[in-house]
DNA sequence: ACCTGAACACCGTTCAAGT
DNA sequence: ACCTGAACACCGTTCAAGT
């Protein structure tokens, strides 16, 4: 595994790029210290000299890859179209790092940055929901997406066995859910009084 | 953690309650086999007499678990009224169970037996949805409850500090969540072709 | 048949030691 | 400063041995 000798010393970009790598191939559930050393030909304790631990390694990892998503923001064909894309932006983004989303969903702020986060406020907030309710709909949207990326973490080759027994593949099941979404919210936008 | 020394021989029963008694107290995830040992008073390895290994295990808690759950049906106030009403059950009674929601959403099914599922694959067919479309109905419903109860498997006491700023607790969450998706799905069923 | 204790193959991480 | 190797405290699980 080992890519060959070291000559300049490690840092901890490379170490987050070799990470990455590995939870592309096997899923973030799979990702080891000790395999990401044996990635870099270095011993996995060489890795703490430059990352606290594993818990940070994995935020580190998963930064990086919501940091590829699509912000999220108000373009002029309504803002329906532009939730839609954000939120296909996430999945296909993060649908090639296996567990990624998953581990999102366990972070208090659902792996959105603090300005991600109230972002998502404002544009809720700009179509007309109050502040307390757009944090429900961002919650909402950002929960289904990262639920469905939970999904299709332990599934990945069963795309096509399972999955393809009744003629459907995960992109149809991201599809259909995100129109339910969008459609979810804005009725609820529409009937009460915010 | 022993609870008193055995008389009778361990039984499958037995060892299910106690690790669902754990489950309740530190989630899912810090369920190990010699933690449910010794709250039965033997050795993990007694364990391996009743049941193959821990991912059995894990699957017969999780089975119990959603067993108390309400099956999906068509009342006579409407399907909107059984779907919100299934959803809220299975989170009231797996919300107990940290981690739970988030093993189901990685297998196949989410969870629901064959039965569960085909269950709500007609209820969906009842409705109105095509056989296509109830399924991807049915799904994603189920997506965002565990996707919800994976967003507060890691919280739990964290409601009260950090979700609380907002002054929006869990259940604020699930309900606008659990409205969206009947919005949502409702909107989807009136305005395409099935 | 049922259970135990030692052991094995993994983890993340600490620590003394090397350069 | 940067890295290594042995070691520790955990896992799940196997296996020989006991009753």
């Amino acid at each position: 595994m080992p890519t060959g000798t070291r000559e300049a010393p490690l840092t901890r970009h490379e170490i987050i790029e070799a990470a990455m790598a590995l939870t592309q191939e096997h899923g973030l559930d799979r990702l080891t210290m000790r395999s990401v050393g044996a990635k870099l030909g270095v011993s996995a304790m060489a890795l703490y000299h430059h990352v606290d631990d594993k818990e940070q390694l994995i935020s580190l990892v998963a930064e990086a890859v919501f940091n590829g998503t699509e912000p999220l923001y108000l373009g002029d064909d309504g803002w329906e179209n532009g939730l839609r894309r954000t939120l296909l932006s996430i999945w296909e983004q993060m649908a090639s790092y296996p567990g990624v989303g998953a581990y999102f969903i366990g972070q208090p702020l659902m792996g959105s940055t603090p300005q991600g986060m109230s972002r998502g406020l404002e544009f809720f907030q700009q179509v007309g929901f109050s502040r307390r309710r757009a944090r429900l709909a961002w919650v909402f949207a950002l929960t289904y997406i990262h639920g469905r990326l939970s999904v299709e973490a332990r599934l990945r080759e069963a795309d096509d066995l399972f999955m393809r027994v009744q003629g459907l593949r995960s992109r149809d099941y991201v599809e259909f859910g995100v129109d339910a979404v969008v459609a979810g919210l804005r009725t609820l936008l529409m009937e009460s009084g915010n």
